[in-house]
DNA sequence: TTTTCGACTATTTTACTAATATAGTCGAAA
DNA sequence: TTTCGACTATATTAGTAAAATAGTCGAAAA
């Protein structure tokens, strides 16, 4: 029975957590702070996890397993692939947004984190490929898509969605993103996804 | 006529760099170990360029101006425009290998490097930008590119590349890119142009 | 006159150390 | 079962002295 309370607790904990990492970043962000935040002691926070990095990974994949249920919920819906690779692409863009305080990504950031959620990352990956190949696949099927190599395509996508991001923002530091820029990043995005579904040659 | 002396002095002095900074980087190479490889002392270097920055910005331009003679040459030959585009990207693959040496790019070195050549990049960004908006701009007239907005779709076919190159390289120290990590790259940057050429969906 | 360089300076990087801050432990108390 | 104060060991930071390096200058060589 107090295994719920339990489960709410560490629930407390990761908001304070997911909040001061969205403002400040992984390694600005001390045991004592969070722990403040919520009026307990730092070494209660060990009550509930064992390490720094484990509340870090938690509130990490949370954001994931959001974005892959919504994901998912999108996959399941009838509608043409064409639509459903668009909502993918957006959901996407709205979890980078976030993604992107947590440890003030792309820049300094990177570098800390990298080793602690490689794994992380990877099977994230890995669930984004299955989700962006279905999503060829299905059209493929359906006699939407003109692909040859769904698999490699995905990844193709995926990456250029990475890099994009990276280069968007590798230059800024988390306080210099405004409004503006994410609008052009977020345009340019969809300039691509745009431009890999109808292509620009008018010959086929 | 000593002016022609003068030249000559100066291409050995960059060729020097040139091999230098391909191996450790911008800030890695010393004035010394560039003079002592021509058997010069370092004061006289001092006589053809005023600064340190001075030769690597030379350098840099080089390898840019020889890539852009190259890329020019293509666009004035009578073929289809999507030929133009693909050898377009083949040269700026070939560039980027170069170019990736120097300094150590994506990485460490960049946040070296950056100030002291944004101005260069600048305008380097601009003529590719000029080239790739050339090339869909004819496709357009032709008839055989079908594009909404060609400024706009240059752009970010431009930005694609090296967002792909950002994300493909940022890991990776120097010495630890190698052969197949590269063809892994190249390959996928020509899937990139391939789906940006012909796109994936069946209707038009 | 043009080009080279040895000897010098001012500045930046590096290597080291002491002081501080922080993750994580433990045993006692609530 | 849950909380926490007091503690330790480790990692970060701040400060500093030593070394390296970009850049100068005036004299010498060509």
């Amino acid at each position: 029975m107090n295994e719920k309370l339990t489960r709410d607790k560490e629930e407390v904990i990761l908001r304070s957590a997911q909040r001061r990492f969205a403002s400040f970043g992984y390694s600005k962000v001390t045991m004592d702070e969070i722990a403040e935040d919520i009026g307990m002691a730092k070494a209660s926070l060990y009550y509930y996890f064992p390490t720094k990095e484990a509340i870090f990974r938690s509130v990490v994949q949370h954001e994931q397993e959001e974005f892959l249920g919504q994901a998912h919920s999108t996959l399941q819906q009838k509608k043409p692939a064409e639509i459903k690779l668009l909502e993918y692409v957006h959901l996407r863009l709205k979890l980078i947004e976030r993604l992107n305080n947590l440890s003030h990504f792309p820049q300094q950031g990177w570098h800390d984190v990298k080793p602690i959620f490689t794994d992380l990352f990877a099977t994230f990956v890995e669930h984004e490929t299955r989700c962006v190949t279905h999503i060829l696949h299905e059209g493929k099927k359906t006699g939407e898509f003109h692909i040859e190599h769904p698999q490699r395509t995905a990844l193709m996508i995926l990456h250029v969605l990475q890099g994009l991001h990276l280069r968007f923002f590798r230059d800024y530091d988390q306080h210099t993103v405004n409004e503006s820029d994410r609008a052009v990043f977020e345009q340019e995005v969809l300039c691509f996804v745009n431009a890999a579904l109808h292509g620009i040659l008018k010959s086929k």
